[in-house]
DNA sequence: TATGAATGAGTCTTCATTCAT
DNA sequence: GATGAATGAAGACTCATTCAT
């Protein structure tokens, strides 16, 4: 009683519905996606440590406890959370998957995993808290694993095609360069004025060079 | 590192005998290392977003005052933390900066950073947190610099001695090399049943293959 | 019962069919009942305290906004459901009632009530609760007097009969009785392995005993 | 801060230290047992269902969070509330047990159960509450058994001096009894107005005469 | 008639920090 | 120098209740 007075004393519009209550139209789906980017938001910017479900309910627009009705816990916010932005990932790869220039491909991953800023960034978050939550840790070496095999699937292509060297198995290139893929995801918000777009172009033009077939000294 | 100074400055009595062996027992550098130490179990075991000072208090069995009476603050002990950790990797990494075969070097590398299971857990936790405590994240940086410059250097000798292939620079081959690291860092404490010591072998020898010089016998 | 009328004065439509074999499915009296019946399993599995309507919804297969569409109140809920309980109890002493022999009307009065598992469970739940919702105390004060009632009566035809001590007035062995059933009623649910059948039984046949007039056998 | 600031200002003197953290003189002990007072009186007046650590904290005079500085857990003070009152019961029944007549017992110990009004209703209250608690159903079944066991002596000592009837085992009496007290427990303070001081002494004299050996009509 | 989205107060709990002793 | 009592804010979560649809 006395805490509603105090809330539509604050309420700015004298005209406007003092409560907000009842149902509004909607799809709960898109009101969930609406919360999994508000979270993603958060995380990324203060990290998954200081990331609350009220920081997540308040960037959303919320309350509290609208973020426990569309997710039991905070605990499946998460997972839901990794879930869609691996879902993401999937339909994202699926687009470059076709090409078969091993650079531009390449070239292409890079450009699609930096378009979002966010989305490494969390991504990263995630990975590092996956440790100390099993089921968290779970999806990641379900969903990473389908990685590792569509990677090495494109690189063994590349090896059948002779863009990719062959004295080295597939799916060892693959987790090495998704290893460094993470460690880049890891230090790029650490120091970002080091990841120039030059350096980038760099580090990616070696990392090519590196899984290249030896061409230069005998061919 | 910043209240350091405060510290030593009210604790550095010129009556104390100096005939012991050691440190006197109640050094203060003594318990705050082996706070440090304490902190560092934690956070290897329950991460660092679930580590908290009363349970460093309690695993070094000191008592929740003595934690903040040693360090001002939980970010002046994070840092403290990290300087240490570092320290400690300085000085592994001068033993084994004279061996000159790469092979052996990395595998000495590899030897030294997983001997103490927390090391690199703890590592990558502060890693990965780095990005939202500032001050942290400038200790990061300024101590990462450091080690890259190390491995460049390691990496150029390499080169000059024809055991390193000389088509990438050596510092972002350092670069490519230190953030396969910090992803196998990541990775690691979340699947640890995929790094058995055979795959293990296997990714050290192929990151060594991916920065030989192409070899004649290859084709 | 406060609510009911309300109801009741808008659900009644005299188009209803009355062929229909009992009430149609819509009957406002059947989802209530169906909702008191949820509430029921609820409490006496989870116990008051940690009752909720979400969950009597829940276990009624009911939505959130159906038990206080159907309830104007939890405590209005709670209300009917006391009475619905008692409106049960009555019914089922109705039939005992007829019953002279003491001691076989005692033991259907056992059967009676432990027929139904649920049933002492609530009814000590939600007398336990009762003290602290004055409505409900007086729903109980109100109907537990009318069984203090039946008791003495049935105790004072026992003691015409014979089969009563006629030493202690039939209200205070009436009271004792009862307040006798509420202690086991509630110690049963804490320590069901005690109560085994023959103990029961022994425990019965004693309070038979000891409201028995002293008979010449004895002593 | 505001908080800070509105403490103050319902603080009562103007040159009182502010803050109140630090560390006051006092014994533990004395604080733990204050707290158990306080949350005595928030359940005998509040109940046990409304009874939270806020308001205990605040009828002590006390935050919440030194109501978790000194029990871990909303459980554990709710055992340590358990065994403190039973180890209080304890202690009045041993005052009482040297009592050779029955009838002077058995008033000294309604005199001693119903000398604090709380002691009573808390009993019941956390009796009532013992089912969904594993922990706590322990303790009651526990220490209630060494409370049987009590009675049963006393019950047995009667026998054998002749006040006690000797066809009921004195173990089913002492259950008896036990249930009768707990039953009125329960209802006492649901109708207090009901059990005036005539109709305790009443009730109880009937007690007495219901376990009383058969006397009047043969002897 | 009935739904279910959303609220907001309240629950327990954890925690960094402060400070009298 | 060191302790540990106490704070107060924040955390996740639950829940009765409201109400647009």
């Amino acid at each position: 009683m006395l805490k509603r007075e105090t809330r539509q004393a604050s309420g700015s519009s004298g005209t406007e519905s003092a409560s907000r209550r009842g149902r509004p139209p909607g799809d709960p789906e898109v009101k969930r996606a609406e919360l999994l980017k508000a979270a993603t938001s958060v995380i990324a910017r203060e990290g998954f440590a200081n990331a609350s479900l009220r920081k997540v309910a308040q960037r959303a627009g919320y309350t509290t406890g609208a973020v426990t009705y569309y997710f039991a816990n905070k605990e499946e916010l998460i997972l839901a959370l990794v879930e869609s932005r691996f879902d993401r990932y999937d339909a994202m790869l699926e687009d470059i998957q076709a090409e078969t220039d091993i650079k531009a491909l390449l070239e292409r991953w890079l450009h699609m995993t930096t378009g979002d800023p966010e989305f490494l960034t969390v991504m990263s978050e995630l990975l590092a808290h996956g440790r100390h939550e099993p089921a968290l840790a779970s999806v990641w070496r379900r969903r990473y694993a389908r990685f590792r095999q569509v990677y090495t699937s494109i690189l063994e292509a590349g090896q059948a095609r002779g863009t990719v060297r062959k004295d080295i198995p597939a799916d060892l290139l693959a987790d090495q360069l998704s290893a460094m893929g993470d460690g880049w995801a890891l230090l790029f918000p650490l120091e970002p004025e080091r990841f120039t777009p030059s350096r980038i172009k760099d580090l990616v033009d070696a990392a090519i060079a590196l899984i290249a077939p030896a061409s230069g000294t005998r061919r």
